[in-house]
RNA sequence: CGGGAAGUAGCGCAGCUUGGUUAGCGCGCCUGGUUUGGGACCAGGAGGCCGCGGGUUCGAAUCCCGCCUUCCCGACCA
């Protein structure tokens, strides 16, 4: 019989689900310091294929990777009021070092605006100089009051990337471009997750920023989470420090900046929207080990047709394949693996080896085949392919059947409870963005009737998507 | 940062009200054996500054004070 649920059951009490998950498949823990994260080698490992599907494409668009320091001079976040006023309070500084007080109080990084916006002022000379598309990975601090692993830590890793113009047309057709083609289909084909584009109301901003593109995924207990941004900086940074460069007719002009980030919370992220009562589900494009070939005894017979099948495997089309001896109890073997979510899990026991077949099952609708061992290499790359789109055809299903369209606050409160509202722009205002807050929800973005990305809260007929969220 | 709950072995917990020699249980871990088609079983074993600091006391896991950490609910955020 299947086994009582290792975890605690999603319906039963999802934030516990949600830690169990992560302990459980060893993928972090807490650092000694209050909300700080010690990522084990397992969450390391879906954090490193995000980065390399995220970093492929960022630099398909163009932008370079580059590295700016930790420690910032505090000065720098006040030449930029909104900048400052939004990041204060998150602020670590540090005021002593060397054994002394430092003259001038050094701020850890919460983010880069402010020294790469310095050393852009230096390096941009002339309109030949733009763009200039920078992008950084590195660790980040913000303190946080109230730490929850990968979703939000004190300190995290993301990407960071920054960019100047000649124009507002043309940064914004940038970060737009980042937004779209970078996270958006990141988020989509690697992830396998259903997103809602759109833009920040005003309350919501990035501090300095003029316009705030993102990412909105749902999870499975119906909240919202926030997987990516784009910002539009206006010429707001530029005028804080200087970036200035000289036009073809020899004047001087200020340039437009933009930055846009994705985090370690994608992490987070992935868990929540795919995970079940079993543990994670890991979308095959994403998971650093796409099948296991389970040794249902240890057997000499049963581990040589595993030894063959992995080889046939990772050699004919580069699985990612790992064999499972038969040490230990079959069970348990099959639970651990549930639980890291893998994708595949191939079954070779003696009864179906007699007869030349092994068992595959689908991690995420359990589905199991008996199938001969040369049609093998076939199906699983046949159920690769499909578990991809499957997964996220699944997630949009979840996601809609959570989506209430409605023509009233009041009724997006309601619907707002556990899934997403969408409802008029003019229903909601200032006025209704501050009822919505007393019920814990707020305006995920707005966005065009059609699901487009508008260019500013002002444009007519836009709908807002409340929500809960993390 | 406010309101609530809690910190005892890697994890989950009992013991605390009513202070008293060697601090228990389940899971996990180690050794040996039997097992293995959905978290196996038997036997033996290792593992504790009882969150940290101070106080009360002949004596503190237990009572008192302070601090730290975790979880839940809010305000702030990737």
């Amino acid at each position: 019989m299947a086994g009582q649920s290792v975890l605690t059951p999603q319906s039963e009490d999802f934030p516990k689900w949600y830690q169990d998950v992560v302990a459980k498949a060893e993928m972090a823990d807490n650092g000694p310091v209050r909300g700080t994260m010690v990522i084990r080698p397992y969450g390391y490992a879906l954090w490193e294929r995000m980065q390399s599907a995220i970093d492929a494409r960022i630099k398909a668009t163009g932008a370079q990777n580059a590295y700016f320091p930790l420690f910032i001079p505090e000065s720098y976040f006040h030449k930029e009021a909104e900048h400052v006023e939004g990041f204060s309070p998150e602020l670590a500084v540090v005021t002593h070092a060397g054994g002394e007080e430092l003259t001038e109080p050094i701020v850890v990084r919460p983010t880069s605006e402010t020294v790469i916006g310095e050393f852009m002022a230096k390096w941009i000379q002339s309109y030949r100089d733009l763009p200039l598309l920078l992008n950084q990975w590195a660790n980040v601090v913000r303190w946080e009051l109230r730490p929850r692993l990968f979703l939000r830590s004190s300190e995290f890793l993301w990407q960071e990337g920054h960019t100047a113009h000649v124009s507002a047309q043309d940064a914004s057709n940038y970060a737009t471009r980042i937004h779209l083609e970078v996270y958006n289909d990141f988020l989509t084909q690697v992830l396998a997750l259903p997103t809602f584009l759109g833009i920040k109301p005003p309350s919501e901003r990035f501090a300095g920023a003029t316009n705030t593109m993102t990412c909105e995924g749902m999870m499975r207990d119906g909240k919202a989470l926030q997987m990516a941004t784009s910002h539009e900086l206006g010429q707001n940074f530029a005028k804080a420090f200087d970036i200035y460069y000289q036009n073809e007719e020899g004047q001087s002009a200020l340039c437009f900046t933009t930055s846009w980030g994705a985090s370690t919370r994608l992490v987070g992220g992935l868990i929540m929207a795919h995970g079940d009562d079993q543990g994670l589900v890991l979308p095959p494009a994403l998971a650093p080990t796409q099948v296991v070939i389970i040794a249902v005894r240890d057997d000499d017979q049963v581990t040589e047709a595993c030894a063959a099948l992995r080889t046939t495997l990772s050699a004919e089309r580069p699985y990612r394949v790992v064999a499972d001896s038969g040490r230990g109890s079959f069970g348990r073997r099959v639970t651990d693996w549930e639980i890291k979510g893998v994708p595949l899990r191939v079954e070779v026991g003696p009864r179906d080896l007699a007869q030349g077949l092994v068992s595959v099952v689908r991690r995420d609708t359990h589905e199991q085949f008996s199938v001969a061992i040369a049609d093998v290499p076939a199906l699983v790359g046949d159920l690769l392919e499909t578990m991809q789109r499957d997964m996220f055809q699944s997630a949009l299903v979840f996601r809609d059947a959570r989506t209430s369209d409605v023509t009233s606050l009041d009724a997006a409160i309601d619907a707002a409870q556990d899934g997403f509202a969408r409802v008029a722009w003019e229903h909601v205002g200032v006025d209704g963005e501050a009822r919505i807050r007393t019920q814990a929800m707020t305006v995920r973005c707005l966005q065009r009737r059609d699901g487009s990305i508008p260019h500013n809260d002002l444009e007519a007929g836009l709908i807002a998507i409340i929500a809960k969220s993390y």
